[in-house]
DNA sequence: AAAATAAGTAAGTAAGCACTTACTTTCTCA
DNA sequence: TGAGAAAGTAAGTGCTTACTTACTTATTTT
């Protein structure tokens, strides 16, 4: 809301093709995350971008081609892979509540950190557009994979009590994509619970842990 | 989507000043929840609701009002009340398991009937809109007392742990909540995780439980 | 059955939308 | 240094939007 004119990094100026479009880019990641894509027009990004509107579909063809390169961009640029690379140690050290914490806690600082990210996948979501879709099939999937089967294996190790793996990973994710999503939309303010992500994703894996555990 | 039709409760003809009211209110619920506020528009709803676009405006003096008159009829309508008075029993017999999987129940059970509910509070959450800021102050915090209350008398009993129960809240709500939203938009085909709300609240109830219990 | 009232519409309006055209300014390098 | 290329814009285009006006039809009331 305030952020309009931080994303313009150097003022005006005249700027190579490929900086232009990327400011662009980032000022339409901005504003469609703050009101989705029919919320958004172009003449506000263009303002947004301090450019005209012609700059606009010079960069690109459409208003959809817009947020197709938005999927390109995210997809590209976040190390969506890398979060597991810290997990790995973990689950080979059996180290389970490293493994639940560490998974919550990266979740919940990147929430924090890029609130416009959890915008943008809703609105997506919600108007049904590839975005979502694609970050559900490659990432989400994938988190369901690598948690269930470590789930499995400390389940065949006697550790934990026999619960369908899938059910377990639902639940936990849900604690804390729940938390960053009241935190974003409902309670902004923090009024009804303030704890810093650390304390939360400490109960959360507390919780989660002692409820799976074998007694 | 393909629902359009069957709002349309008895096909055409006159009807008075307030079934049509009621039927243009209902038909844009139907549409703002599917396409958000911005996303859908008043022509759309006045074809949806086989009127002209100025009978619309006979009802509602623009847009806007059309949206808070949606915020009244789900909040009068709702019985945002009575899935407590089922619970109360429970925490009177101190029936931990009970409580806890009625809670989750009741919610995904409401949540699948009426998928347009929580569709709509994501919009207007995400659009700023009044609609689930009155919702989540005048429901949610009820909730969090309600429920926060029994698990402080509970841990007063020595049957659960020390954490704050507000955390316990936030955790338990979580699981539910991001099922529905997972059934409502990412995996609606349940390619991932098919399982019954019974199920599903059976999970989730345990797990909490299990969590939060002294040993 | 005439007058009054309420339900309904066809055909607008001005502003806003995504997108284009025709043109100017600034940079680069042979 | 000057020609070509790339960055930039002002001022449109036709269509869609929320909302209105001036009128017609059906139902009640007396």
């Amino acid at each position: 809301m305030i952020k309009e004119l931080d994303t313009i990094e150097t003022a005006a100026g005249r700027m190579t093709g490929d900086e232009r479009r990327l400011q662009i880019l980032k000022v339409a990641i901005n504003l469609f995350s703050q009101r989705g894509f029919s919320g958004t027009t172009t003449k506000e990004i263009a303002r947004a971008a301090s450019v005209s509107e012609a700059m606009v579909f010079k960069h690109f063809a459409n208003k959809e081609e817009l947020y197709s390169a938005i999927l390109d961009h995210k997809a590209c640029s976040r190390r969506f892979k890398d979060p597991f690379e810290e997990l790995v140690e973990k689950t080979a050290a059996k180290d389970d509540f490293g493994v639940f914490y560490t998974m919550a806690l990266n979740a919940l600082d990147h929430h924090s950190e890029d609130g416009g990210f959890l915008r943008l996948m809703l609105h997506s979501a919600l108007e049904e557009h590839d975005l979502s879709r694609m970050f559900f099939e490659s990432f989400i999937t994938d988190v369901y994979d690598f948690l269930g089967n470590y789930i499995s294996q400390r389940q065949a190790d006697g550790a934990f009590r026999e619960i369908e793996p899938k059910m377990v990973v639902r639940s936990f994710i849900g604690m804390f994509v729940h938390h960053s999503l009241n935190n974003l939309l409902w309670d902004k303010e923090q009024n009804l619970l303030k704890v810093s992500n650390e304390e939360a994703a400490k109960n959360f894996a507390e919780i989660l842990l002692n409820g799976i555990t074998k007694k």
